[in-house]
DNA sequence: TGACGATATACCGGGAGCCGATATAGTGCT
DNA sequence: AGCACTATATCGGCTCCCGGTATATCGTCA
């Protein structure tokens, strides 16, 4: 079944996921800091896509080797991490590009649609 | 030179794009219909980003397959497109909840920086 | 105390997606 | 004729995302 993008992630229709496991785990953590499990919990409830093991440890350590996160100290199994400043502005300029785009094509919806 | 994606595309700090070919491609459809090439340099001036032929065509027949979008008739060796009612609806639904979730976001990065 | 579900991280194999390079050819201008 | 722009298509390669699986700890309830 891993031809599941092709007919929709969930409710969507077949489109990729509006923002890739790195934003979501950036907007995550932009709060406070978590750890890999409660990660996928906070996002599956505010964004409603549960990211699979994989997908997540993977994204964790990619943005880990980017700088924009970092890992804090902790004495139990839990691995939290919190933003760093240029994660916070990565995560900044990301959204606001992504809202920004996404006005322009419900802007652009709305004009289509009057025409037809 | 393909690790580009581990230090940003372009401006963007190294995550993924706010939002995948198909989303974009929609959105400048969105409108009015297009072909390949002007879709490409309409995207690039309204997302700032520049999609790579390979992308462009590949996430055009994808589109079409899970028909978001159709092909209109043409005398000339152009190949436009158009979107699907369905489409239409994707869009929607997916603009929709990436306003929503960057707004999420958004928020809780004001909520963190006045923390720290 | 033993069982069981929830918590928590890690790794793997497969496949989808995005990319630049490259090929091919029509168009328009000078 | 020559050259840049328009336009589509395909290929190889690499990244990313995914589900499945393994492993281990913790809480709790019988």
């Amino acid at each position: 079944m891993a031809n599941d993008r092709e007919q929709g992630n969930g409710a969507l229709g077949g489109l990729g996921r509006y923002a890739g496991p790195g934003t979501l785990i950036l907007s995550s953590l932009a709060d406070s800091e978590k750890h890999g499990y409660a990660l996928t919990m906070d996002i599956a409830e505010f964004a409603g896509v549960r990211l699979a093991p994989g997908t997540l440890y993977e994204a964790l350590a990619r943005l880990e080797r980017q700088g924009l996160i970092e890992p804090v100290a902790s004495t139990d199994r839990r691995r939290p991490y919190r933003l760093t400043a240029q994660g916070a502005e990565a995560l900044r300029t990301q959204l606001a590009e992504q809202r920004r785009v996404a006005d322009i094509g419900l802007r652009r919806l709305e004009l289509g649609a009057r025409l037809s």
